[in-house]
RNA sequence: GGCGCUGUAGCUCAGUUGGUUAGAGCGUCGCCCUGUCACGGCGAAGGUCGUGGGUUCGAGCCCCAUCAGCGUCGCCA
């Protein structure tokens, strides 16, 4: 009878069992061989036997080879069982070999999980498949998109796929674009996000809608973003922030106790506000404290000149603790200084409260006085540091934000086993753009404001409010959502405000604004970035560890070798030609 | 496009101030070994020090350029 190589167990004692999978080693005693069998489920001890023809077979058998044996389970002799294998009470002794295929000597060992570079590891993706880590992360990520799947079936949801060829809409990130044989001239794009595609089936009547759904964006990769990924996407009809909220939230906590057998707690809710000031980011990791602190008033009768001008100025001077970094050398603060200018911060003054007194960069300034403020308020202690950012409002949070993080995981504040989710809501409908001062979506364009604030339209349109709301865990976002518009009249209206023309609103958008004046109902709901969700849950720190087929940083498949260049026919056939590269 | 880190045996790494023949562990190959599980023992093979140029009597090491990987900024409605 055939067994998975993770089955076999004492109760099994004088089976006669089949086996298949791959060696994972071999050890050769000489007068006696045993090998380790190895598929997804697990590993099994094979024994040879000198008295057996198939003994000289073993001998040659070799990593990776792959082999069926047939044979009898039993118990391994007393003393020689192996606790750390679930099959470690028992052997199979082989009657009959079959080597199946044998393998090449692998490129890096696969039953090790050594770091290997990671260029040769995607070159031979497969291989590195096959070793125990990503073993775990793809089955991991199985039961992590089905615990989402289970989930919203039995919350009513229906699963739809939408398609993967659709039109470009020129707002957001690049585009994948594909061209058309059909229609010369003319392009598809590949979906950013199946936005108004559900937003259509909610027009639809379909009241509650959810898709794992592959999105592509043309934009640069970093450890937690690949330019394709993987979206749990929902939308319902009819429904409150409250409810969009509530069914998220049950999901990842009904997702946490399928995979990872966790119980979650209630998420914290922060207004964006709340979030910035408190945290510097809007994706605040919640494991620690460590909460950012204004000093202003510590600093009013100050003489340094650089604070004086920033409390002047109406900026901010803001402190963050650094848990033991009293003990630092003013060599290691430097570092920390240009760490926090590569943070976004125009500057550093440290404070280190050390046993044998305070010392700072800022020495002159930092009177004893201050000193016990700065302290009192951070909550430190002695054996720590105090670090002060100055700058404009926004930039002195943001940069502590960063540094806030960087400093927790120094002092090991990070724990990957600790799961703090939380919910950031009330953030700002429109953002200035940096570069010339308009309004742009914080969001997206759809993202309805709080009803009564339309009238901030044409006055203030920076102060509106947008019903929107970002999951955050350990300091990622996983994903945002809103309630979204349904009146085409406000959906006009937002446009206009964002500068488009009649015409660009009509030749872009106009089969979705029509759609929204045949009876829309209200709609909301949020999508969630799977991998990262997965990365975070698995514990790694790098997206491509929870992706069968990743690419490198470059775009690149670099074990198929895509993109590739294709025969000038298929080229000419899309009516295109290929410019000469860029020098 | 900018910045940073890395590149030495199949893999992971060491390599002192620029100085004889570039080392280790794992893997590979051969021989020995009947209770191992990272089996053990003995032996062997294996190197364009990413690439190109330069400085020097002499470069793995110093300088310049370049390529690749990773991280990051820009970018990611």
């Amino acid at each position: 009878m055939k067994y998975s190589c993770g089955a076999l167990r004492a109760s099994d004692e004088k089976a006669s069992v089949e086996l298949a999978g791959w060696v994972n080693v071999r050890r050769d005693h000489g007068g006696l061989i045993f090998a380790d069998l190895r598929d997804r489920d697990g590993i099994t001890q094979i024994v040879f036997d000198p008295q057996r023809a198939n003994f000289s077979e073993a001998e040659r058998l070799r990593h990776e080879d792959v082999i069926r044996v047939r044979g009898t389970v039993r118990r391994r002799p007393a003393g020689t069982e192996n606790a750390k294998l679930p099959t470690g009470e028992v052997e199979v002794a082989v009657d009959e070999l079959e080597v199946i295929n044998r393998s090449a000597v692998p490129p890096f060992q696969i039953n090790k999980d050594d770091d290997v570079d990671e260029n040769l590891r995607m070159q031979y993706r497969y291989l590195d498949l096959r070793r125990a880590p990503l073993q775990r992360n793809i089955a991991l990520r199985h039961k992590i998109v089905k615990a989402m799947r289970d989930f919203f079936d039995e919350r009513g949801f229906l699963e739809i796929e939408t398609p993967i060829l659709i039109k470009s809409t020129p707002e957001g990130a690049r585009d994948f674009l594909v061209p058309s044989r059909l229609h010369p001239g003319s392009f598809y794009a590949l979906p950013q996000s199946p936005q108004l595609l559900k937003q259509l089936l909610m027009i639809a009547g379909f009241g509650r809608y959810m898709q794992i759904a592959r999105c592509m964006r043309d934009e640069d990769s970093r450890a937690d973003r690949q330019t394709e990924f993987t979206q749990l996407d929902v939308e319902l009809s009819f429904c409150t922030q409250e409810e969009v909220l509530e069914i998220m939230e049950s999901c990842m906590r009904h997702t946490w106790r399928e995979a990872l057998g966790m119980e979650l707690a209630p998420f914290p809710r922060l207004s964006h506000v709340q979030a910035m000031e408190t945290y510097g980011s809007d994706k605040p990791d919640l494991r620690f404290g460590l909460e950012l602190q204004r000093v202003n008033d510590v600093f009013a009768q100050t003489e340094f000149a650089i604070f004086k001008s920033v409390i002047d100025s109406d900026g901010a001077i803001v402190a963050l603790r650094y848990p033991g970094g009293g003990t630092l050398s003013r060599r290691d603060f430097d570092a920390l200084v240009e760490t926090a200018k590569q943070n976004g911060a125009k500057g550093m003054v440290w404070v280190a409260l050390g046993a044998d007194g305070v010392k700072s960069s800022a020495a002159k300034f930092i009177h004893e006085n201050v000193a016990a403020q700065l302290r009192e308020r951070t909550k430190s202690e002695t054996g720590d540091a105090i670090l002060l950012f100055a700058d404009a409002t926004e930039a002195a949070l943001g940069a502590a934000g960063k540094m806030r993080n960087v400093v927790a995981e120094r002092a090991g504040m990070r724990d990957p086993k600790t799961f703090a989710f939380a919910w950031i809501t009330d953030f700002p409908l429109f953002e200035a753009d940096e570069a010339t001062g308009k309004p742009g979506p914080a969001h997206h364009p759809f993202t309805a404001p709080n009803d009564d604030q339309w009238e901030l339209l044409e006055s203030d349109p920076l102060r509106m409010r947008a019903q929107h709301y970002d999951m955050v865990l350990n300091g990622f976002e996983l994903g945002s959502g809103s309630i979204r518009i349904h009146k085409a009249e406000f959906q006009r209206k937002i446009f206009a405000m964002l500068g488009l023309t009649e015409d660009q609103v009509n030749d872009r958008f106009g089969f979705f604004l029509r759609a929204l004046d045949y009876g829309a109902p209200p709609h909301g709901g949020m999508a969630l970035g799977i991998d990262r969700i997965v990365m975070i849950a698995a514990g790694e720190s790098n997206i491509r560890d929870v992706i069968a087929f990743p690419k490198n940083q470059l775009m690149r498949d670099v074990m198929m070798d895509a993109p590739s260049p294709v025969p000038e026919q298929l080229v000419s056939d899309l009516s295109l030609r290929t410019l000469p590269p860029k020098p």
